[in-house]
DNA sequence: TTGAAAATATTGAATGTTCAAGAATTGAAG
DNA sequence: CTTCAATTCTTGAACATTCAATATTTTCAA
């Protein structure tokens, strides 16, 4: 029993592609309700790693919000104009720089929370409790897989 | 019983961090492989669309590959250059342009679609089998029940 | 202790993507 | 028929991301 030729197989039914599609549509209805309050996603996730209320470098934030360093930079450079976050360098390691939420962020994030909130709720509708679940399991999986 | 708060869930319980997560590495994990070649993954997915020698218009190309029409206008223009693919009016709706794979795009599609069965080969070894063909399965009803 | 290598963050140039507007063609209502 | 709205694709300017190089600080071996 040989497994099936995959060189030909159409392109919607390679992982990578599902991934991609997946992610792409998710993402989509996310910035969306995230628009109400004019704030990219990934300012959301900032926001969100950020208010734990402790100093994070930038280089741990970059790994935890998915962007690589210069990226970062330059978000990050525009929610300190927008007073949302701040920097501050790390006493300990002075190549560092930690940076922190303000209390202007903090509130924004709450509302930027709700509406994912929302999204979660809504997907946890249309989708199901249980496929949601396991979907989640499988891809926390595959992610320490691929490491 | 109440469900769980998820007001103040960490960022890596939401699904939509997930998804972005997964695909992030499964890609860089396929780009990798098709730099080989010298070719980008939207490269790939435009010649795998259009290797059915159908020709194809831009508007369904770019939803097929995931890109918008201005971002597949530019990446096609590359190709066109690169003798990969070719445009040829619609006779039928003047419209439109139909895309059609060059002899030598089908020379490099194969060849880099045997880059990419690899990659998901190495998949199915370290992540399984059954894991494979079920988070498949759940991504492919996700994709269903967001429209 | 010094000097070379590693780690961290930022910058600027090159590149890529997106938004809004434009050109061409078709469809369809009056 | 004619005109106006809708569809399809492309373009150019604004915007965002990435790569390579730089600056600063730390680490560690000699």
């Amino acid at each position: 029993m040989a497994k099936p030729p995959k060189q030909n197989s159409p392109i919607t039914e390679h992982l990578a592609y599902l991934l991609a599609q997946a992610n792409r549509e998710i993402n989509r209805q996310l910035e969306l309700r995230l628009s109400k309050e004019g704030v990219p996603v990934e300012q959301w996730r900032i926001l969100k790693v950020l208010s734990d209320g402790n100093g994070h470098s930038m280089g741990e934030l970059a790994d935890a919000v998915l962007l690589n360093h210069p990226t970062l930079t330059k978000i990050i450079d525009r929610m300190v104009s927008d007073t949302l976050v701040y920097r501050v360098q790390d006493p300990n390691d002075r190549r560092k720089v930690l940076m922190f939420i303000s209390d202007r962020g903090k509130v924004l994030c709450k509302k930027l929370n709700s509406l994912a909130v929302d999204q979660e709720e809504h997907i946890l509708e249309s989708y199901g409790d249980k496929s949601t679940s396991e979907l989640k399991r499988l891809l926390e999986s595959l992610i320490d897989s691929s490491n």
